[in-house]
DNA sequence: TATTGTTATACTCTATAACTATA
DNA sequence: TATAGTTATAGAGTATAACAATA
C-alpha cells in the first residue's frame, strides 16, 4: 500500500506562480520522520525559551539529568543511552565541570575510565529544571489526551529501541 | 499528575560506580521530547544511507520534494513550510541550482520573490527519492501497524500544527 | 514601513580519524 | 587487541544582525 501522496508528479502541477495558493505538502505529511521532526523543534523551541534562565540546552540537560539519577556514570555510558559520540562529549563535559555542576573522579574498578557525578549545584538545578521540563512538556501536549500521550510514546519507543 | 519519574533525586542513588548496573533513564523517557527525537534520529540515519546515492540531506530533499510538486514556490514559502530561517535557505538553493536539480526564474507578479522550478533532472530525482523514502518509512515504522503508524502521525501533528 | 532575498557571522550538533592510557 | 577518553577537524543545522531591492 502506498503512503497516500495524495497527488503524483506526472499530474498537471497546480499554476506555476500565485502568492496565495495552497501547497502541496502531502508528501511530507505522510512521512513519521517529518512529522516527528517538527514536533521535536516544537518542543525544543519550548525548552530552550524555558531553560535560558538555566543556560541549558536539550542535550546538556539530558546529561546532567543522568549525572545527577546515576552518579558515577562514565561518558561511555552516556554515549550509549543518548546515542551520542565520545569525541562530542568531552567538550560538554568539561563546560559542565568548569560550572561547577559536576565533578570527575577516578573510577574504582576501571584506570580508564571517568565517573561523572553532580555537584550540590548540579542536583539543585536537575530538581528545578526536571520540573520546569515536564511542565513544559504537558503544556506542548496540551492538545493530547493523558492516553494519547502515553500511545505517543510508547509508538516513539517501537521506533528506536 | 507528575510525570511518573519512578525515582526521587533525594532517595539514595545507586551505587556510585558499578560497570554493568543499570541506568536510571526514567526521567528522560517520560517526555515526548526526548522519544521523538531518538526516533528522528534513528529515521535520518537510515535515510542519510538510503540516500548517499543521490548525496541528498533530509532537509534538502524536502525542499526538492516541495519545488518538484509546487513547481514556482519562493523561498519565503519554503521558509515557512519547513519552519527554516531564510538566511539558512541562501546557500542550500544556490547548491541545488549550481547542481542543475532547480532553476529560479523572477516572480511574475512580485518583483522582490523569486520562483523557485524543477529540472527535469530534478524532478526524476525528486521522483526517485520519494519512493526510495516511503520504502524506507515503512521499514524504519516495521514495528508498528498500519494504524499505529496513522495514529502516531495524527499525534505529532497535534504536537506542531 | 514591511517584505524578499541576501551576506556575514557564530554557536550547536554530528561525524571521522588519529592518538594515549589502560584493560 | 579492545576499550575509555581525548584532540583536531569538518560539515550540517540553526540563530541574529544588517543590508539592497521592491511592495
Amino acid at each position: 500500500m502506498p503512503l497516500s501522496p495524495e497527488k503524483d508528479l506526472d499530474s498537471d502541477p497546480a499554476p506555476a506562480t500565485s502568492p496565495t495558493r495552497d501547497l502541496d505538502t502531502s508528501f511530507l505529511e505522510s512521512l513519521v520522520g517529518y512529522n516527528a521532526r517538527r514536533a521535536v523543534l516544537q518542543i525544543i523551541e519550548l525548552f530552550i525559551s524555558r531553560m535560558t534562565d538555566h543556560d541549558m540546552r536539550p542535550v546538556q540537560f539530558s546529561v546532567m539529568s543522568l549525572i545527577a539519577r546515576n552518579p558515577g556514570i562514565t561518558s561511555r555510558q552516556l554515549c550509549d543511552v543518548l546515542g551520542m559520540m565520545s569525541s562530542n562529549l568531552v567538550a560538554m563535559v568539561r563546560s559542565l565541570e568548569k560550572r561547577k555542576l559536576i565533578i570527575r573522579k577516578p573510577h574504582p574498578n576501571d584506570g580508564r575510565a571517568t565517573g561523572l557525578h553532580p555537584t550540590r549545584a548540579g542536583t539543585a538545578l536537575v530538581h528545578v529544571g526536571e520540573q520546569t521540563i515536564s511542565a513544559l512538556e504537558i503544556e506542548a501536549t496540551s492538545g493530547l489526551t493523558s492516553a494519547e500521550r502515553k500511545t505517543l510514546i510508547r509508538l516513539l519507543k517501537k521506533i528506536y529501541l
